[in-house]
DNA sequence: CTACCGAATAATGTATACAATATAACGATG
DNA sequence: CATCGTTATATTGTATACATTATTCGGTAG
């Protein structure tokens, strides 16, 4: 059939088998960094041969996710305060333009949809459900997100590094005080939004997202302690 | 020797110098987004086996430089109008963000070496030694950012940019107009870190990079025209 | 007991082999 | 001559083998 070289029959391969794997892994806090990383053991104990896991874990490395270790093996990096200030800090730039951006092309019905989330989420925190808060103020993000066209570089990397700071929000998730902190922060970034003010849009973004850095900071800080 | 394993006696690996070798060729433009790239050919090209070289490609996929051939294969990426625009705005972002920082912290003698690259660049401009005011504007914005701790992403990230930009600036690089715009916008800068005004910091910079990011668009378009 | 040597072990780097699959070439048939 | 199917070729994905090098550990000489 010529037909069926549209349709893409190419399973996934091993090698983004393994690297979405570890990747889940790291970013979900299941892998810390405390193991070493040696090619020979994971391609044992995920089945497979060295090779793909090779791949996966340059990948992981040219990512930032992964860092050589001096002697052999990759140990999982982006624990360290510096690591979580920078991760921070980048985010705080890039959402920040990417926010003055929509500014200037946010649609009427997103406010009334960001109204929504903000209040979901108020509402859940005030009957404690907890993962709801997370659940809304996260969609608030992400419609805000969707704002950006979703093939350029920027809006790319801000997903991923959303995704990379997920790990150090536990204490945020948890603590009200911190919940209502970035409730509040969402709502001074719709109220610059309707204001089409881009540069306190700019400026709000980056400093709701400082906030947000001054708890994983906490988060950090208390783990550390733990251990 | 116990002392031995101080000293990194590993040599090179062929996986990086393959990298180097294709980053290079694609950054300087001599490989260009027109031919195809495929692990066996480059292999055999280079006289290695497929193996480091696929470790080339996947990293190089990884940073964006070559894009995998929806067929089979890679292509250099970057040359869509998209994407030059795109990596100008991420540079304008994240040099702005730069400078604002810079301001908060240069020294006082970087004042005088700042001046005496403007003033170098703006003779050799002068006397028609373009290469010189090339040499020259790289070294105002090298020892920017070396003000900037060189160990941050922030930091890698430019200086990953700046690299990629190289290949769009030939033009500018040639014209006595553009020179004389960059060589402003250096001023402008320099203006700017003198009044220490993070604020302004930034937005000049922006600026002065969507300069060359106009430029970069009409070398392009020329390009374009050509073929 | 300490320093050094060397074998054993661990881990990586590269090449190669083989299987799977997509693309291209080619020829036959309607 | 267009279309379909078939074979050949190109290309990739994975496994494996082998060489190289680091690290560790144990033992021996001083």
């Amino acid at each position: 059939m010529t037909v069926r070289s549209q349709v893409d029959k190419r399973e996934v391969p091993v090698r983004k088998k393994v690297y979405a794997n570890l990747k889940m892994a790291i970013l979900s806090g299941h892998l810390g960094p405390k193991e070493r990383l040696t090619e020979e053991h994971l391609a044992e104990t995920l089945g497979v041969s060295r090779t793909p896991v090779r791949e996966a874990l340059y990948r992981l490395e040219a990512e930032g996710l992964i860092r050589p270790l001096e002697t052999r093996g990759f140990i999982v990096s982006g624990d360290s305060r510096e690591e979580v200030e920078e991760l921070f800090e980048l985010r705080a730039i890039l959402e920040g333009y990417a926010l003055r951006i929509i500014s200037e092309r946010i649609p009427e019905e997103s406010f009334q949809q960001l109204d929504t989330f903000i209040d979901k989420a108020q509402a859940a925190l005030e009957t404690g459900r907890m993962g709801d808060v997370f659940k809304w103020n996260t969609r608030f993000h992400d419609h805000l997100h969707e704002l950006v066209s979703d093939t350029t570089r920027l809006y790319r990397m801000i997903v991923d590094m959303r995704k990379q700071v997920l790990r150090h929000r536990k204490v945020t998730l948890q603590s009200t005080e911190g919940a209502q902190r970035t409730i509040d922060g969402h709502r001074k970034i719709l109220l610059a939004l309707r204001l089409k003010d881009p540069e306190l849009c700019e400026k709000t973004m980056r400093q709701h997202i400082k906030l947000a850095k001054e708890d994983a900071l906490l988060t950090l800080l208390k783990e550390n302690k733990e251990q």
